[in-house]
DNA sequence: GTTCATGCAAATTCTTTGCATACCC
DNA sequence: GGGTATGCAAAGAATTTGCATGAAC
């Protein structure tokens, strides 16, 4: 508990040093944020928010969402022909892969990866400023290959 | 020319072995889509196809642009913040980089980290589908650093 | 007390769909 | 000729926005 706790608290300052108003409803949002395991869209994000604070709007969701957004708190993930998906901005970055069948995502990341991305661009004359990469996945039948 | 009329031709020669019905509508758009370099979105195909089909409809072409993709001739990309842009399967797969300055889009390939994609899915039980993988980039400014 | 954020409803944007007519095979 | 594809207009889904009221600092 003490765990999202803490973020939460993190973010909250965060957003409190940018000059932003703490109101029920935002504060609501990133304790939820911070707790959240799973990738939710925004009308989950309303559902949840809804406990904390009755009457909660839609809209005010998607500002709030917006806002997080740009103060770094979270990030929002497009996977294919799906809505819009959130997550908190953690510390190590990590990319995901969806499994098509069950369409459970799951996290994972890799340095080397990374460092071939950053090497292939600066080759073309670029420096990444962000990246995303999904893998659209299938469990493997049977055992893995021998 | 001919390299693209080529491409068109294979194209439609797949749709015409699944069975659906090339008209007037879907022919210009296969032709569009085999000629073109850029990655264009729903409304600019219907611009272009205009020319060549005047009063031919969005619906048709949205919905044309479904059933291409289902049949593997064109790909959907979905870059952020943006509505879908199409562009034709080609042979050899490749990914994105797109200039968070200019909104140009560069097509990259790297075998090694396809490699290292495979090898991570497998080792989390999983085989890859297919993938995403875009670069947001801004043009390294200067020369490369020393 | 000000100013910024909220809730509500309406507007926007992109995309899909129902239906009568037209066209491909 | 038969059945699928088209065009039109309307519906849909996700997200954004204008405005009057309410809440945070």
């Amino acid at each position: 508990m003490s765990d999202s706790d803490a973020l939460a608290e993190k973010f909250t300052q965060a957003l409190r040093d940018s000059g932003i108003r703490i109101t029920r409803q935002r504060a609501a949002l990133v304790d939820i944020i911070a707790q959240s395991e799973d990738h939710p869209d925004a009308v989950e994000l309303h559902r949840r928010a809804a406990d904390a604070v009755p009457g909660i709007s839609l809209s005010t969701v998607y500002r709030t969402l917006s806002a997080l957004e740009e103060h770094g708190v979270i990030q929002r993930l497009q996977f294919e022909g799906d809505t819009a998906r959130f997550e908190h901005a953690d510390l190590d970055h990590h990319d995901h892969m969806i499994d098509v069948d069950s369409g459970e995502v799951v996290e994972f990341q890799s340095e080397e990866i990374e460092a071939l991305q950053d090497a292939l661009a600066a080759s073309m004359g670029y420096e990444i400023v962000h990246h995303r990469m999904e893998l659209y996945v299938r469990k493997t039948r049977g055992k893995p290959k021998s």
